[in-house]
DNA sequence: AATGAATGAGCATTCATTCAT
DNA sequence: TATGAATGAATGCTCATTCAT
């Protein structure tokens, strides 16, 4: 029997090794030392190593949208359910480096690396945001002109930015809080000055 | 001189490679067929595969960031300096595909390959975005709560976030322009409806 | 018996395989699926991949040799002897295409595989062939000046060459009693005219 | 420019290496080092291993071929051309023992290991066989109920059986003379004893 | 006896880099 | 300067064999 344990035990030690290294220079023997199996055991769960990588994004990616869905469920406000996922997205990029790094770095090359692979998680969860803005469109909180095909990629891209830095530099100048105030801010308000009489 | 004659063809030619392949795909055969020399060449211009890429990355955005700079000295209005930029960008990354991909999805390996590469170049283009947020916030244009440092991010990360998207399904939905204003009217102005009565 | 059954059962599965595939292609897997058990249960019965290929080769040519000696039990003269033999090789190797594949491929391969085997139960159905042909010239059938050691080799590599082809091409250019007449033919009257006056 | 030197170097090589371990035991690094050449070498010269087996079939039967044909094109009786073909083709195999066991083992399989192979070349010399026997029957010499086509196999696999023998048991039982003087006899006369009166 | 999950040694092939010309 | 043939280290993946159940 083929154990799920020891399925998820691979993903893991998976995202740890590709967040470290890199896809390309993160070696099967790594992994398979990282999930203390042999290196032929990775072949009983995997067809190979992008298969590996794209069930790392799968299985992440899905936990992901999981724990947002449901975080998402109780709530009717898109203002605080905006809130709600940028808190929840750049908590679990902070937390998890290594699923931050994989992310941003390795998903990003996905479509270059594996023929044929469109990343149906991600888009999933990156549509997310696009419902959220038609549902306070709908509810006239948000402004009818704003197509939320382009404020859910601005609103990711932002996020998604903040998060990199995170993972690169290793130093946090601004902590979560501020930083999602500062997101839902600028995308709930803009960055001008409401009362300035300008020239 | 013939010198820099040849360097900055093997440049050109390897963003094209660098972007067709990826940097791990690319082989330096590929690069040296399409600048028209032969494999050893390329040693005498550069140290090796790394070296090359991050020419690539200092030579193209240092372009890039000379022209940006040349078309803001002539403005004031941060607002439409904005504008500019990110008029410039999208428009640069739609119309040099090859550089795009590079800079989305090489450049974010970059600090990963190479240790110790500190990509300042890069930094200096983005940093172009809080320069001219403070400048509003002097000006008394943007609100000072905004941090320049969190808003570049967010602004950048949405434009890199819209042209991503191009790269990667070659499709254009939504053109160049409506693009530009859609994250204008965002940054400036946010995303909630002014003038609604909410519950 | 259970386990004699499951013996020649993995044996006649492993003659399958090892004719489709090789020697070296076939897997182990393969063959236990062929043979309906498990990969390790082939252990149970056989020391290693090697050992079943010895084992297809005596169990195989063992039934071939005794099949071969009850035709020839009733049997005087050697002509008919030697046309029973050369019908009997044909058309089993024409019937059994997976035996034909194994004698012809991997049997010739086995003394490079196997250290120290030596083919006997090969060797004794060669030897059948000069024991007709010495018969053959105590009756004073056959010249004396033929040496059974060489001719028994000529015979054998006649038909075996015969028969290749036959499971190279899978096309049957000429019929089996063609080709057995014909072999008969040239072996015991020679290809010469013996009526021409030669110039 | 890559030498046709290292070429038939790598070739000779492999013959050498594909004899003694057989073609699936050949390590790439065997015959490497056999031609004194690195790994990589081999691969400016050849595609893949596969690659190197063939051309050892075609280069070597190539060279066969044309020395077989030049002694034979000075001369016009076919018994004496069937004595000159068994003659060169036993010298061969007996002197060169790397080849005669290329041809006698792995050229059997090849059709197994190479999809799509077929092996010109060595229809080709097995052909020279057929074609003197025609000749014979043009000139009235040989009998013409003798099927070409199956006489051919069965004079070729005659041969090769006694030359197999040779580099299997490495004994020499019976010498070159012998051997050829024998088999001409069988093919030409038959092993009937011509005088003597059957019962 | 039977199973099949786990093991890990083993190898063809690639490709960045070198260096003799 | 320029070439490109030669190098050889490096690795994903396979599969015969083992052994706990």
């Amino acid at each position: 029997m083929k154990s799920a344990d020891k399925h998820s035990k691979i993903i893991r030690s998976a995202t740890k090794v590709f967040a470290k290294k890199g896809f390309f220079n993160a070696r099967i023997s790594d992994i398979a030392k990282e999930a203390k199996v042999a290196d032929g055991t990775i072949y009983l769960y995997f067809n190979n190593k992008f298969d590996i990588l794209i069930s790392v994004f799968e299985e992440e990616i899905g936990n992901l949208i999981e724990q947002v869905q449901k975080l998402l469920s109780a709530e009717e406000d898109p203002r605080i359910m905006l809130e709600i996922f940028a808190t929840k997205h750049l908590s679990v990029m902070k937390k998890n480096k290594n699923l931050a790094e994989v992310i941003q770095i390795e998903l990003r090359q996905s479509a270059k690396l594996i023929k044929d692979y469109r990343n149906n998680k991600f888009s999933e969860y990156v549509n997310i945001i696009s419902t959220i803005i038609k549902l306070g469109q709908e509810q006239g909180i948000y402004r009818s002109s704003i197509k939320p095909g382009i404020a859910k990629r601005a609103f990711f891209g932002a996020l998604d930015e903040i998060s990199r830095v995170w993972t690169v530099t290793n130093t946090t100048k601004y902590s979560l809080e501020e930083a999602t105030n500062q997101i839902l801010e600028i995308f709930h308000c803009g960055i001008l000055e409401p009362d300035a009489s300008l020239q």
